[in-house]
DNA sequence: CGCAGAAATGACCGGGTGGTCATTCCTATG
DNA sequence: CATAGGAATGACCACCCGGTCATTTCTGCG
C-alpha cells in the first residue's frame, strides 16, 4: 500500500511521454524559461502553469515535484547539448593554438547566445548554492571545461606555440575565467563596464577576439612566433 | 493624512540610532549574515528576528522594510570598507608592476576571507538580478576595479614592464576575471576543480601567486625582464 | 452506445513570507 | 509617585508557495 520509496522519484513515469509532442515542447520550454529567468528557488510552479494555461495538478502528475521537473529538464538539456559542445571542442584539432583558441571563444559565445536559457541556468548554478544536482553537475561540467583548456595548452606547448614553463592548469584556469566573464558580460551590461561586450554583435565579436588574442600573446613564445596570434 | 511618498523611505529614522550600540551591532551582524548566506530573496526577516530573539515589529520599526534593512546594511558596509580597500589600492604605488600585481592578489584574497559576508553579498549580486541597488552599486564597484587595473597596466607600460601594444582595458578585464574567479573558488570547492584554491591556506597562497605570476609573465616584455615576475 | 482507463482539473492544505498596529513595557523627567 | 513618549511586542493580515486528490472530462475500443 504505502511506498515511501516512491515519494520522490518516478511518480507515474509515463503520463508526460504519452502527451502530444507539441504540448511536451511547450511545457518544457516554458518551464525552462522560468528557471532560467528566476533561478530554482524563485521559480514558481504557479507562474509556469499560469503561462501554459494548464492545471497545476497536471504538472505534478507529469513530474511529481518541482525538483522532479527541474531534474527532468536539466538532464534532458545536458544530453541535447553534449553533442554540439563536443563538436566545438573536437573541431580542427590539428589547427594551430592561436586559431583554435579564438575559434573556441567565438563558438562558445555563439552557443551562449543560441541557448540563453541553458546558459542562464548554468550561470545561476555557479553562484546559487541551492540548485538540485548542483554539485554533481557543476563539477562535471567544470572539470570537462578545464581539462579541455589544459589539453589545448599542452598541445600548444608541443606545437611550440606556448611557453614550456607555463603551468597548463594555471593557464586553463585563466582562460576559463576570462571566457566565462566575457560570456556573462555579453548579456549583462552592468558587468561589461565599458568594454563593449554587451553592445552590438560586431563590437562584441571584436572585443572577444581581442581577449583571445591578449591571452594567446601572453602565453606564446615571443621570439618564435611574433604576431601569430592575430592571424 | 495619507502620504504615499513615505511608504518606502525613512519610516521613523531615529529609533535604531538611539539604540544601545552593542545591540545595534548585533542586529547588523545577524542581518548581514542572513543576506550573505541566502541572498536577498531567500533571506528571511523571521529568521533574523528569531536568531536575535527580538520582536519582528522592532526590525520594521528600525528599518521600515526588508529593502530598507538591506540598503542600510549595504550602504554602511560599503562606507566601512572603502578605506581599507583604497589602502590596498594605493599602497606601494612606486613598486614595480609584478610585485604590485601579486600584492593586490594576496590582499584581495585576504580581504575576501576577512569579510566573508560582504564578499558573499557582492558575489551574489553579480549573478542574481533581484538585489535592490544592484545596478547602481555593481557598476560603481566594477568600474572602480577595472579602472584600477587599467591604471596598473598603464603604469607597468610606462615602467617598461608591460608590452606597449597591449590594450590596458583588455588586460584589466582578464586580470579582474581571473582574480574574481580565484576568490570565488577559494570558498567553493566545486569551482576550484582541482587547482587547490579551496584547500589549506598554504596551497591557496601558492596557487594565487602562480596565477598572478602567469598573468604577469603573459603581459611582460619578455627580453627585457626575464624572470622578474617570480621575485 | 457503454465503459474503462488515462488525462485534466482546481479547490484545498499547511506553511512561510513581508508587513501592520494596538497594546504593553520601560525609563527619564517633573 | 505620576506621567509622557519612545521602544518592544507578537497576534494578526493578505498573499504566495509547493503539493494533494476527489472529481470530471476525454478518448478509443468492443
Amino acid at each position: 500500500m504505502n511506498d515511501p520509496q516512491a515519494a520522490a522519484g518516478k511518480a507515474t513515469g509515463l503520463t508526460f511521454s504519452n502527451l502530444d509532442p507539441q504540448k511536451q515542447r511547450r511545457v518544457l520550454d516554458e518551464s525552462y524559461r522560468e528557471f532560467a529567468e528566476r533561478g530554482y528557488n524563485q521559480a514558481s510552479i504557479n507562474r509556469i502553469v499560469g503561462r501554459l494555461d494548464i492545471a497545476k495538478g497536471s504538472l505534478f502528475q507529469y513530474f511529481g515535484s518541482k525538483e522532479g521537473l527541474f531534474k527532468h529538464l536539466f538532464r534532458r538539456a545536458v544530453d541535447e547539448i553534449k553533442t554540439p559542445l563536443r563538436a566545438i571542442r573536437d573541431a580542427d584539432t590539428a589547427e594551430a593554438f592561436p586559431q583554435r583558441l579564438k575559434r573556441v571563444f567565438a563558438a562558445s559565445a555563439a552557443f551562449a547566445k543560441a541557448h540563453p536559457f541553458l546558459w542562464g541556468i548554468y550561470r545561476r548554478m555557479l553562484t546559487q548554492e541551492d540548485f538540485p544536482l548542483r554539485a554533481t553537475l557543476l563539477s562535471e561540467v567544470r572539470a570537462e571545461a578545464l581539462t579541455f583548456f589544459r589539453e589545448l595548452i599542452e598541445l600548444g606547448q608541443q606545437q611550440g606555440f606556448v611557453r614550456a614553463e607555463l603551468d597548463p592548469a594555471t593557464a586553463a584556469f585563466i582562460i576559463e575565467a576570462t571566457l566565462d566573464r566575457a560570456l556573462t558580460a555579453q548579456d549583462s551590461p552592468v558587468l561589461d563596464a565599458g568594454l563593449g561586450l554587451s553592445s552590438d554583435p560586431h563590437t562584441r565579436q571584436a572585443r572577444l577576439d581581442a581577449l583571445a588574442e591578449a591571452l594567446c600573446q601572453g602565453f606564446s613564445i615571443p621570439e618564435a612566433h611574433k604576431g601569430d596570434c592575430n592571424a
